[in-house]
DNA sequence: TATTTGCGAAACCGAAAGGTTTCATATATA
DNA sequence: TATATATGAAACCTTTCGGTTTCGCAAATA
């Protein structure tokens, strides 16, 4: 069973209950009202998130509150930053044209 | 048919298709010496990230041409950024206590 | 103590994903 | 023109996905 950041994010459902929590931690009958699926579906994304650790839980009595591990997100960041140097040497090779055309013209 | 930037970036194969188009613009036979499976299924995944604009076709002869769309990459980029948020926020924070420990010392 | 509440796990189901093999088609090339 | 090459499309198969219903268990509460 693959399972990373990349699958977890696929989902749209998950990526709602990711900025959800992102404001507070919450508990999955409370994610769950947000959502027209049931609790148990709610919970089948939230153990995804759990395994590939962008959620953590945190148990108080018998509710358990489910936080965003934000750091975990520095991920796709990463992933991301092969292509923003890409599309950043694109903006500077612009630059460069504009320049020997100013240079040309004088 | 769900057909979006998330969803095409979650397979592994599509990532790495992605991150070799990136260097310069390929053949499907190209693209697919460089992994296990057949040209057929390079050719699907092609397909996908054809249908989400991730990638763009240049037809020369028999020949077409891969080329990432590496603006549409930015879509991901702005998700993020509702996060990199919390997580600056968090590094503020830090400043904050760092800052009042400080003042006490005084 | 009996009942309600919050939760995860398991069994099941239809749809989608990712792969292969086979085929059709258009463009090079001998 | 006949053949080889580059490609996409279709049919098919197995596995995974996302959902539901049903169940069991632990903690709160009447």
């Amino acid at each position: 069973m693959r399972r990373d950041v990349f699958q977890a994010i696929a989902d749209p459902t998950r990526r709602a209950i990711i900025s959800l929590i992102a404001l507070q931690a919450m508990t999955p009958n409370a994610i769950a009202e947000h959502f027209d699926s049931t609790r148990q579906a709610v919970s089948k994304h939230l153990r995804i998130l759990t395994e590939c650790e962008l959620v953590k839980q945190e148990q108080k009595g018998r509710e358990i509150y489910y936080e965003l591990e934000v750091g975990k997100m520095i991920e796709i960041d990463k992933w991301l930053e092969q292509f923003r140097k890409i599309w950043e040497d694109r903006f500077n090779q612009l630059d460069d044209v504009l320049l020997t055309l100013k240079n040309k013209r004088q």
